[in-house]
DNA sequence: AGACCCGCATGACAGATGTCATGGGCAGAG
DNA sequence: CTCTGCCCATGACATCTGTCATGCGGGTCT
């Protein structure tokens, strides 16, 4: 708490890694002092750098902000989270919240709040949207189970059945039945949407 | 030439808008004098400012930035046009040169590269991803007739032959043939494919 | 132990999807 | 003017997809 306010960045587009870390170098109290581009390069980098905050993007290579949110709560409890996305998504919310993140932030949120995010996360608060925190709320928890989860995010590419059957050790039959249950359980009526609809809400 | 130059930038997170105008405000010799958040608010907003270089984001609400540049490039030919993207599709690229982009910069190049494209659009050259380049020419032009993207875009969502031929004023088979011809001509199995490939090569 | 949910599977059925042959109308290129 | 390509359509066919009934084994909770 001494002087400055010590962040690591993390966050997979140079170029919009670098504008944030100019932002947050136009305050006096932060300064960032590791920027990473991966999700697996988080804890490593954050267990030689001392820092106070960890600003994560969820969508990156190696390990989503969100893994990388879950691993640094376990290693290092005494780093705040602050988790920062494209996609407001409440189910994202919900994992983050999980993972022990102190705040979320989508993009397009207004610049400013980044910096006080930082700021009131370091003071014990929280910072969460409230319009999404109510979203994540009303549409309750996600219903998919892991096995169904898994084979929509193996169909979300456009395999047929047969593939999906031989990348998951699985018989034709048995992708049908899961993908048919989540087509059920999204109230859709086929995997496109399903796809569609489960990564809109965070689900996938 | 005189002071500074003066930049007109175009994205919709505000964050990271404001991010990279932060950026841009370390140099000395360059000047945001306006944002946006709009792809259809660039053209109003540019002709009251008096611009050198417009740096627009493809991804927007209103229109695409590769739209606003064509309505830049007809409208204030004298300005120049710097297209800046989170995905290098090479597609996207050949929009951007049709529109008469100057520049074409992915948001995952280093952050340096930004000041440079201005000055450099500015002073008449052009800067392209050589790698891309060579992408964008090696896959050719976009195979896919007007129709055939019309009803892959509309059948991205996962809607069903019906609703397809019932939005677009179609008869169903005529829905069928499109979408099959679009499948052969990319090569790939099912419409998910289709829309996974054309979305991946900017053909969408 | 019994009830219950999950993972996994099969078989049968209806409906959706992809392919193909075919043909008419219309525009631009040679 | 003919040729070609695009737009639009139909019908028939094979395959893929989604649904449903049903079953088995394993784990958990009471």
């Amino acid at each position: 708490m001494s002087s400055t306010i010590k962040v690591l960045l993390a966050e997979d587009q140079s170029m919009v890694r670098e504008a944030l870390a100019a932002l947050l170098g136009l305050e006096d109290d932060i300064e960032v002092v590791a920027q990473v581009a991966r999700g697996d390069e988080v804890l490593p980098t954050a267990q030689q750098h001392d820092i106070d905050v960890a600003l994560l993007d969820i969508e990156m290579p190696g390990c989503t902000g969100i893994e990388a949110a879950a691993q640094l709560h376990k290693a290092l409890p005494a780093v705040k989270l602050v988790v920062l996305t494209t996609f407001g998504r409440p189910g994202y919310l919900r994992s983050a919240m999980e993972a022990g993140a102190d705040a979320f932030l989508v993009k397009d949120a207004p610049a400013a709040q980044l910096a006080e995010a930082v700021r009131k996360v370091l003071a014990g608060e929280r910072v969460i949207d409230p319009t999404l925190a109510a979203a994540a709320l009303a549409e309750g928890a996600n219903p998919l189970t892991d096995r169904e989860r898994e084979v929509l995010r193996a169909a979300a590419d456009g395999s047929t059945n047969a593939e999906l059957a031989a990348a998951l050790h699985l018989s034709q039959g048995t992708v049908r039945n899961y993908l048919s249950t989540a087509i059920q359980k999204l109230a859709v009526r086929n995997r496109a949407e399903a796809v569609r609809i489960a990564r809109e809400k965070g689900w996938l």
